[in-house]
DNA sequence: TCTGGGGTCCTAGGACCC
DNA sequence: TCTGGGGTCCTAGGACCC
């Protein structure tokens, strides 16, 4: 049944120190204590711990020294993908319109349920407590209009909390935040926008468009200047693809040799390939990500003639990568190597020019069109249904399997 | 702040094509 | 014939998010 409601309700669900609150809920003794995950680097802290200081990403040393009665566990990602995998099965009870963001995250649309299932209030109330009571674990519910609005309200209400914005209160809960709630801005932004007096996010909404951009470039420009204004107009997309698949691996500060190298690019590739063919999923472009001993980086990628899933192609070029960077290799000594794969599943049909006559796409030469897909990219990509020519926006006609 | 691992999106320049 | 404008793709780097 379709109930018409006049405006979106959106629900951003975000559970708390997600990682380390599964670890809590496992072992009873770590209740109510300061909990870290992670080995080198804070992956997730209790909330105990963050009453300490200690953050997400930050060094364990410097977690201890903050936190010397922390309780330091091992990650145990295969609980927490269980754990996902758990709270998004209550998700989606609540409804099909669920829009993952990560792991610990997700936009729910319930504008329809009001009729069925209460006010959007009760509605995020008893999502709460089904995930309370179904999986153990604490989760904070914004509720809002709109998808910015709802995952700044769950931010504030967090831990373990419920917050909804009503419409005629929107600006007023909005404009008094800082910048760094602005989704997009992080240190480099906010130093930018701090340069010019602008701290509040009352005061973006100040300034005019072209300002903006000149300040931090068209399209970060064009986001500050709407969601500042509280022009959100995003739906929950539950259509959602992965645009790359990577994996990386931290070396530290001891020289690698050329085998030891050869090694962890082989096993890296290894788990990229499997990740993809387990998906069902080819890629075109791969990536290599370098870090070196003074926190420098380095990129450099390849985009291989088709898309392809295999191990070897995608081994080779990721070794020809590795080879072009070897000069910097040598110079400044890697600490970290990462490769990804993207160009998902493109096949390159989107740049296939084909043979029209006269401009007219009725007379397009569908087998030899074709064939040149083959010759070129493979079969994969005929898949997609839907070619696209050089004419902007022109749609060619179904390809036959 | 002394640094993991998984991602997304934007920008800018060069090559190339029509 | 020459030139210029418009468009796409590829590459490298950067910022940001969880």
């Amino acid at each position: 049944m379709f109930v018409s409601v006049g405006r979106a309700i959106i629900l951003h669900a975000d559970l708390d120190s997600f990682y380390a609150s599964v670890e809590q809920r496992d072992d009873p003794t770590l209740r109510g204590r300061p909990v870290i995950v992670g080995g080198g680097v804070v992956l997730a802290a209790s909330y105990e711990a963050k009453a300490y200081g200690v953050r997400t990403a930050m060094g364990s040393q410097q977690a201890r020294r903050l936190c010397p009665a922390a309780v330091v566990v091992p990650p145990r990602m295969s609980a927490y993908s269980q754990a996902s995998d758990d709270v998004f099965e209550v998700f989606r009870d609540t409804t099909p319109l669920v829009e993952p963001l990560s792991v610990d995250e997700a936009f729910l649309d319930v504008s329809g349920l009001q009729r069925l299932s209460g006010d959007p209030v009760q509605i995020a109330a008893r999502l709460r407590e089904e995930v309370r009571h179904q999986v153990g674990l604490p989760i904070t519910v914004g509720i809002a209009r709109t998808k910015f609005l709802a995952k700044v309200a769950s931010q504030e209400a967090k831990p373990d909390g419920l917050l909804l914005v009503p419409p005629e209160r929107e600006l007023a809960f909005l404009h008094p935040l800082p910048v760094r709630r602005l989704w997009g801005v992080g240190p480099k932004t906010a130093d930018k926008l701090r340069a010019h007096g602008v701290e509040t996010v009352a005061q973006v909404a100040e300034l005019n468009e072209s300002m903006l951009e000149s300040l931090v470039g068209p399209a970060m420009g064009r986001q500050l200047y709407c969601l500042s204004r509280n022009i959100d107009r995003r739906r929950v997309n539950t259509t959602h693809r992965r645009r790359s698949v990577g994996a990386q691996r931290a070396l530290g500060r001891a020289r690698q040799t050329h085998t030891e190298l050869d090694t962890v690019v082989i096993g890296l590739i290894d788990r990229i390939t499997r990740r993809m063919r387990a998906a069902q999923r080819t890629g075109r472009t791969v990536l290599l990500r370098l870090r070196f001993d003074d926190f420098s980086r380095a990129t450099r990628s390849h985009t291989m003639a088709r898309a392809t899933g295999s191990t070897a192609p995608i081994l080779a070029a990721a070794r020809g990568l590795l080879a072009e960077a070897q000069p910097l290799i040598d110079q400044r000594g890697i600490t970290l190597i990462g490769f990804a794969v993207s160009n998902i599943d493109s096949g390159g049909a989107q740049q296939l020019e084909l043979p029209l006559h006269d401009g007219r796409p009725d007379a397009v030469d569908l087998d030899a069109a074709v064939d040149r897909v083959r010759a070129r990219y493979g079969n994969a990509m005929l898949t997609r249904g839907v070619l696209v020519g050089r004419d902007p926006g022109l749609e060619m006609p179904h390809l036959p399997d």
